[in-house]
DNA sequence: AAACAGTGTTTCACAATACGCAACAAAAAC
DNA sequence: GTTTTTGTTGCGTATTGTGAAACACTGTTT
């Protein structure tokens, strides 16, 4: 759970600097020149054009022949199958996703925690045309979101306060930035065992979570439903609420999760 | 060391070992430790150790706190998904997969051209038992699949023989090691632009083929329905072939590919 | 045309950086 | 109990990666 003391150790600055460059591509700028790398990152473009091809020559960049930049290779899509799979949460998710579909009508969402935001690992997606939330792999914050939430809740507040941003960030005017106020509804949340959100991240976007539980009874996930804020009311949450819940349990069932092991929700 | 290699540019040590490390996980052994890394790649374990803490530092690598071994982060999941975000291939395939599954109750994949092999980009999955092909970011050869074939098969010779192995690998009976009955066979994709393969990589397992073009022409990913072979005769091949010939034609319109546009099969 | 302002790549001398060694804790095997 | 294997850390060395400048190239401007 926590990490030990680390990086007292002196880290290898390549990689750092291999691993920012690979950082730098995102979804809104998926092509990058070298110039462009070497002024956002402050390296000399000699360092960044050495850095790419060697990067180029390990899959995980490639070139676009027709502009000449470069962007994400394939090679990490290989590397994310290899991580994804081990992720026993997914694949025990995977099956139940599609009858949760067919119940709301939304997206679903299968999301981990990783470091201080919370990571997509497994999407079901809704059938209406108004549904793009999230890919998988697509990141976000812990204090605005259900799932999040949720996952702020299994926590000390000492690991809590290590996630936390501090302030917390502002995205909607729904937004919750006040930490007395987050963990009054953190409690609150412990008690009911699930989670949801009215547009704090995004503007007219809702969501609901609930957790999944491992052998240990410790979070390993949590599944959503998302969609636009005009068909999610807390009244129809209620509705999919049980369904929901109900397959959570199954999955952690699955998952060697004996809910009569005591599970501690701080 | 005085000898200067005109081969290429000097590539940057730690971060080819970096990535070494990282394709030392597999889905068969997601875990390793730091010693086991050492002999693999017969690097001493002080520099495994360091690189593994940057690594992991970076969210590229995490460990299991159970095992105390390490394996591949989450991290990797993210960039992966902006990896994928910028194929449009994909996104132009995805809302297709369903129906292509309604139709053959099979597995469908997507699937590009990365180096040496192909691999899988997206997929839905057969509603069948026996369904287990491919998972996002699978590689597989392109000597004996659907895929691969189809892909060889738009290439000109010297490109075919820069990633083709030698001598072909036999992966099962049927396999085809000879190249020139291997070009024989893409003579004839070349013409009735679709591949079949029946069990010549993996025994007891077939897939069908079929292209998508760019607006250029040229041949940016495939769509293959593939299942055991006992379901998937070539009789069967041919009452699926029109609709996922269609399909893939409705999508390379979508990108752009006016089928007037001389499509340079070689 | 020539001059210019962008690219990205390459050369080379220097020293900072990553390395190998070895000693270290710490757990696991016997 | 000992022995073996593990992963981390300090330290001196020289291998390795780096920055500055020059290079080649493309497209734009005068």
């Amino acid at each position: 759970m926590s990490q030990k003391s680390n990086t007292l150790t002196a880290p290898v600055q390549s990689v750092q600097r291999a691993a920012a460059i690979l950082r730098s591509f995102t979804e809104s700028e998926p092509e990058l020149g070298v110039s462009e790398l070497s002024r956002r990152l402050d390296l000399h473009k000699s360092t960044v054009s050495r850095m790419i091809a060697t990067l180029q020559a390990e899959g995980l960049i490639d070139q676009n022949t027709e502009t000449g930049k470069y962007r994400l290779g394939i090679g990490l899509v290989s590397l994310a199958g290899v991580a994804l799979g081990r992720l026993n949460a997914r694949a025990a998710a995977q099956p139940h996703l599609a009858s949760l579909v067919t119940l709301s009508q939304e997206t679903v969402n299968v999301t981990v925690l990783d470091g201080k935001e919370c990571v997509n690992i497994d999407r079901a997606a809704s059938p209406q045309p108004i549904q793009y939330i999230g890919w998988i792999g697509r990141r976000s914050p812990l204090h605005c979101t259900a799932s999040g939430k949720l996952m702020l809740a299994h926590m000390t507040p000492e690991e809590r306060t290590a996630v936390l941003p501090t302030p917390l960030k502002q995205y909607t005017n729904k937004t919750v930035t006040d930490s007395f106020q987050l963990t009054r509804q953190l409690n609150q949340i412990c008690q009911q065992k699930y989670a949801s959100v009215h547009e704090e991240y995004e503007t007219g976007f809702s969501s609901l979570a609930a957790p999944i539980y491992n052998h240990q009874g410790s979070l390993l996930a949590t599944i959503s439903i998302s969609g636009p804020s005009y068909r999610l009311s807390d009244a129809i949450f209620q509705e999919y609420l049980p369904k929901l819940l109900d397959t959570c349990q199954t999955i952690s069932a699955e998952l060697g999760f004996t809910s009569s092991a005591n599970q501690t929700m701080i």
